[in-house]
RNA sequence: GGCGUCGUAGCUCAGUUGGUAGAGCAGAGGACUGAAAAUCCUUGUGUCACUGGUUCAAUUCCAGUCGAUGCCA
């Protein structure tokens, strides 16, 4: 393993932790704060939802009391919340943290949120939900090509480029276009910020064989755990994007008698392991992830190679 | 034991009026900047159960064997 960065010591630097879901994230970022006596930011999409705890494998209480952590828990699922805010509650958490502690951590799974406090975002308004809502139902009312054409007569540069088969990516441009009154591929563009921090990225892995176990039982555990109950409280909130996650949305199916619950367990595991296996597409594009198989190191001999980088 | 149905890709199954076969799911790879655990794209050669027979040619027709399943005894 090789961590390389000229000026890591005695600068401040966030330490971003991330990996596919299950490979232990979690745990080697706990050791790794109490090592540096700093704290952890989540960049997880949903455990930032305080009503998604068990489907989320969100830290255990005794895990969030050895470590202060930030950012897990903190919205409603009926709140809306995005990357914009995400990056902004970053970063005002970040001038008090870095004024305590050199080294902060962050870790999650949500390569986008990562990716965002690494390189900036576009200024765009944010987003009008109203204006989202109609024309979702215009898309299902008049179909995909209805809204390729809407886009190709308000932003033909982005009309060129863009995925025309994925009608989210068609919808956010019209929504911009029509909100801004500006083309979307004018108003997006925007350089890669520095940042007044140095940045260390390390991607947790193991063997795809090991993590579809991990994923596995981990599936089980949260059964045992009470997911059904957890899932089952959530049902009315069934149409919010928060909800539209794996873990909750197969039981909902199970709930509306469209499969057996085993089924839907099934289900479960299979969502999760395309989920990992998309995480490690994104990171694998990133050059800058120094990559650490953590099957056969003990915490202690990670913390060990880590420490010895950063000192 | 008798009669019938079935045995095709990891799974569920199509199909070939005889010219060696294709869908869905899974798997693999990829995209991605205010929905991101979301959304979307690409990707299917397998002794067509086995052994014989008929035929220029059999996964397809015929016989037998094995396995599954149903009905009758």
């Amino acid at each position: 393993m090789t961590i390389s960065s000229s000026n890591f010591a005695d600068k401040k630097t966030l330490i971003i932790l991330t990996g596919p879901t299950g490979v232990g994230k979690t745990e080697y970022a706990i050791e790794l704060a109490k090592r540096l006596k700093t704290e952890i930011i989540s960049c997880d999409s949903r455990q930032f939802y305080k009503e998604m705890s068990i489907g989320t494998a969100a830290p255990s209480q005794k895990q969030l009391s050895q470590v202060k952590h930030h950012f897990i828990q903190h919205k409603s699922i009926v709140d809306y919340y995005n990357i914009s805010m995400f990056e902004k509650d970053v970063f005002e958490l970040l001038n008090t943290l870095f004024a305590k502690h050199s080294k902060v951590i962050m870790t999650g799974g949500s390569g986008l949120y990562i990716d965002i406090i690494c390189n900036g975002i576009a200024q765009l308004p944010d987003a009008d939900l109203e204006l989202r809502t109609k024309l979702k139902n215009e898309y299902s009312n008049n179909g995909l090509a209805y809204i390729q054409n809407l886009l190709q007569k308000l932003d033909f540069e982005y009309f060129e480029t863009v995925d025309l088969s994925n009608p989210n990516r068609i919808l956010r441009a019209l929504e911009v276009c029509m909100q801004t009154g500006t083309k979307y591929s004018e108003i997006r563009k925007f350089e890669a910020l520095k940042r007044p921090f140095a940045i260390e990225k390390i991607c947790l892995t193991r063997e795809k064989s090991i993590i579809d176990q991990r994923i596995n039982a981990r599936t089980d555990n949260m059964i045992k755990d009470g997911l059904i109950d957890e899932a089952k409280s959530l049902y009315s909130f069934k149409g919010l994007q928060a909800l539209n996650t794996v873990g909750y949305k197969e039981l909902f199916s199970y709930f509306d008698e469209n499969c057996s619950l085993n089924e839907a367990i099934e289900k479960i595991k299979t969502n999760t392991r395309r989920y990992a296996k998309r995480q490690l597409t994104w990171f694998r594009k990133d050059e800058k992830y120094v990559w650490v198989d953590i099957e056969n190191l003990s915490s202690e001999e990670f913390l060990h190679k880590l420490i010895n980088r950063i000192k």
